[in-house]
RNA sequence: GGCGCCAUCGUAUAAUGGUGAAUACAGUGGGUUUUCGCCCCACAAAUCCGGGUUCAAUUCCUGGUGGCGUCACCA
C-alpha cells in the first residue's frame, strides 16, 4: 500500500468532439486511480470551448463510455462553456497587469509569417508586432494575446518523464482569447485547473510542449502550478497513430465486440503501468498498488490478442452480474429472447470457457433460443449417416425417461445407450450433437443436451432421423 | 526543419554495474479429451548501432540511427 499525505486531485478533461477514445480511457482511468488512491477527488470536465467542433451527442457519448467502463467521478462534469465569466475575470486581470495585450494582425499577415518563416527553415512563431502597441485600430476585433517571458527557461518535474526543459525563446505569445471573446485551450485548462484546485495533471504526452507555456500563465495568473504527468500515447497495432483506419477506436465499439468492461479496465491498466509481472488486477487491487510514477515512458501498441485473453478470463472468473448484464444486452442485440431457451446464467455458466467474446458466445449459442431449419452441410454430410440411426433412436427412447434434465444425469443417459449398443462415446455424441445444433461445435454433449432442453433435444432428434431417413431414401 | 519525448523477445511488461536477461499474450510442437474450447507439458524468441567510464555496461555518460509528438483564433 502506497500512502501519500497529500490527498490527490486529478481530472480528466476531453473534448466533446467524438466518442470516448481508448487512449482517454486510460488517461481517465489513471486520473480515478491516482486520486482514489489518496483518498483524493477525480474530477470531470467538458473542454468544449470550441464551440465549431463540440456536439451534445459527443458529450454523452463520452459520458455514456465512462458509464459502461465504471469510470465514475466524484465531482462534474462542469462545462467549459459555462465558465466564461470566470476567463474574462482572469483575461482583465492578465490585462491589467500588462501580461497580455490584444492583438490586431489579420490572418492573412500572420500566415505570410508562417510560409516565411517556414520557407527560411524557421520555426514559425509570432513576431510580437502588437507586443507593444498602444493604439487600437478601429473595425477590428482583437485576440489577445499572453505576453510570454522572452528569456530564461521553464522547468517542470515530470512525475512519469523526470525534469523537463524549455527556453522560453522557444515560445511565443500564443492567443489566449479568440477575436469571438472564447477562451483558447492553453488559457482555458489553466484557470480552470487553478478554480479546480488541480494539484497533478494527469494527460497525453502530447501535451507535453503546452507545459512550459501553461506554467508560464500560471505564474502570471500569481498561482503556484500543480505537479505534471504525461502518459505515453497508446498507438495501434501497426505501431502508428490510432485513428479511424484501425477500426475500434471508441470505447464503445469494444462492448459490441463483446468484451467486458473489467476485461477492458484491466487491459488498460497494464498498458504502460505493471506491479512487477502481475497481469490481473481487481479494481480495488488496481487502487492499491497504482501509482502514477511506475507508469512507462515507451508509447504502446494496442494488442487485441492479449485483451482476448483477458476478457474471457473474466467472462470465467469475474464479476458475475456485471458479465451477466452484457450477456443479456447481447442476446438482445442479436435478437433472442432469454425466455425462449436456458438461464442466461446457466448459459454462462457452460459457454464462457469456450469463446474469448460475448459476441462469439451469443453467436454460437443460438440453436439454445431459436430453431434452425438445416443442418449444416458438412457435418451433417459426416455425422448424420445411415449408421447414426440406431443410436439415435436407441437415444431418443433413454432420454424420454430420464427424470431430472441435468448434465449428471444426461450423461449417464447417454453413456447407458453407447454400452447397450456397444458402441463408442464418440459414435453416438458427434450425430446427437449434429442433431441438436444444425453443426459440429458445442459444449460437452451432456451440457449441450441440458441447454437445448428436454422438448427440443427429443424434437430435433426426430427431425435429425427423418433427414436421415430422407437421406437413404434418396439413396446417397 | 526547430523544439521535445522515447528505445529489452512479434506484443505488453520484469530484472540487474557481474544472471542461463524473467513473466504473460501471441506463435510452434506434443499430451488430455465425445467436437470446439478449456487444461497440462515443452520449444522458440529480445537488451537499436558506435564510442566512453569501469575489472565488468542491457543498466551510467556521449554521439548516431530510428520512432513518435508538437510547432493554430484545435484540444
Amino acid at each position: 500500500m502506497h500512502s501519500k499525505s497529500v490527498p490527490i486531485r486529478t481530472r480528466f478533461a476531453p473534448s466533446p468532439t467524438g466518442f470516448l477514445h481508448i487512449g482517454g480511457a486510460r488517461t481517465a482511468l489513471f486520473c480515478q486511480l491516482a486520486a482514489r488512491a489518496t483518498g483524493g477527488e477525480f474530477v470531470l470536465r467538458i473542454e468544449d470551448t470550441d464551440r465549431e467542433r463540440s456536439t451534445q451527442a459527443s458529450v454523452q457519448a463520452i459520458l455514456d463510455g465512462m458509464a459502461w467502463l465504471g469510470l465514475d467521478y466524484d465531482e462534474g462534469p462542469y462545462y467549459q462553456s459555462e465558465r466564461r465569466e470566470r476567463y474574462q475575470e482572469a483575461v482583465g486581470r492578465l490585462l491589467e497587469a500588462g501580461l497580455a495585450y490584444r492583438c490586431y494582425c489579420s490572418r492573412e499577415r500572420l500566415e505570410g509569417l508562417r510560409e516565411a518563416a517556414m520557407a527560411a527553415g524557421e520555426k514559425p512563431r509570432y513576431d510580437g508586432y502588437c507586443r507593444d502597441r498602444s493604439d487600437r485600430p478601429e473595425g477590428i476585433e482583437p485576440v489577445i494575446r499572453f505576453r510570454n517571458p522572452l528569456s530564461g527557461s521553464v522547468a517542470f518535474e515530470d512525475r512519469v518523464r523526470g525534469r523537463i526543459e524549455v527556453e522560453n525563446a522557444e515560445l511565443d505569445d500564443l492567443v489566449i482569447v479568440r477575436a469571438d471573446g472564447t477562451p483558447t485551450y492553453n488559457f482555458a485548462v489553466v484557470v480552470d485547473d487553478i478554480d479546480m484546485r488541480i494539484n497533478l495533471v494527469i494527460r497525453g504526452d502530447d501535451h507535453i510542449n503546452n507545459t512550459p507555456r501553461q506554467i508560464n500563465i500560471y505564474r502570471a495568473l500569481g498561482a503556484e502550478p500543480p505537479e505534471f504527468a504525461h502518459v505515453p500515447m497508446i498507438l495501434g497495432d501497426d505501431g502508428q497513430r490510432l485513428s479511424k483506419r484501425h477500426g475500434a477506436v471508441g470505447v464503445m465499439a469494444w462492448r459490441e465486440l463483446g468484451y467486458l468492461p473489467d476485461a477492458m479496465i484491466n487491459y488498460l491498466a497494464r498498458l504502460g503501468w505493471s506491479y512487477g509481472d502481475q497481469e490481473v488486477f481487481s479494481r480495488q487491487e488496481l487502487i492499491d498498488l497504482f501509482r502514477i510514477e511506475d507508469v512507462n515512458r515507451k508509447a504502446s501498441r494496442f494488442d487485441t490478442e492479449k485483451l482476448k485473453w483477458l476478457n474471457q478470463h473474466y467472462l470465467r472468473e469475474g464479476d458475475r452480474d456485471q458479465a451477466l448484464a452484457e450477456l443479456l444486452w447481447h442476446m438482445e442485440q442479436a435478437g433472442f429472447n432469454p425466455a425462449s431457451g436456458p438461464e442466461p446464467s446457466r448459459l454462462l455458466g457452460v459457454q464462457a470457457e469456450r469463446f474469448d467474446t460475448l459476441t462469439e458466445l451469443v453467436e454460437q449459442s443460438r440453436s439454445f433460443y431459436q430453431d434452425f431449419d438445416d443442418f449444416e452441410p458438412g457435418a451433417a454430410k459426416k455425422h448424420l449417416r445411415p449408421v447414426a440411426a440406431a443410436a439415435l433412436t436407441g437415444l431418443a427412447e433413454r432420454l424420454a425417461e430420464v427424470d431430472e434434465w441435468e448434465p449428471d444425469a444426461l450423461q449417464r443417459a447417454i453413456q447407458e445407450t453407447a454400452d447397450a449398443l456397444g458402441i463408442g462415446f464418440g459414435k453416438i455424441g458427434m450425430p446427437l450433437r449434429v442433431a441438436l445444433t444444425g453443426h459440429g461445435q458445442s459444449p460437452a454433449i451432456n451440457q449441450t443436451l441440458w441447454l437445448v432442453g428436454r422438448e427440443r433435444s427429443l424434437a430435433r432428434i426426430e427431425h435429425a432421423l427423418d433427414w436421415i431417413a430422407a437421406r437413404t431414401a434418396a439413396g446417397a
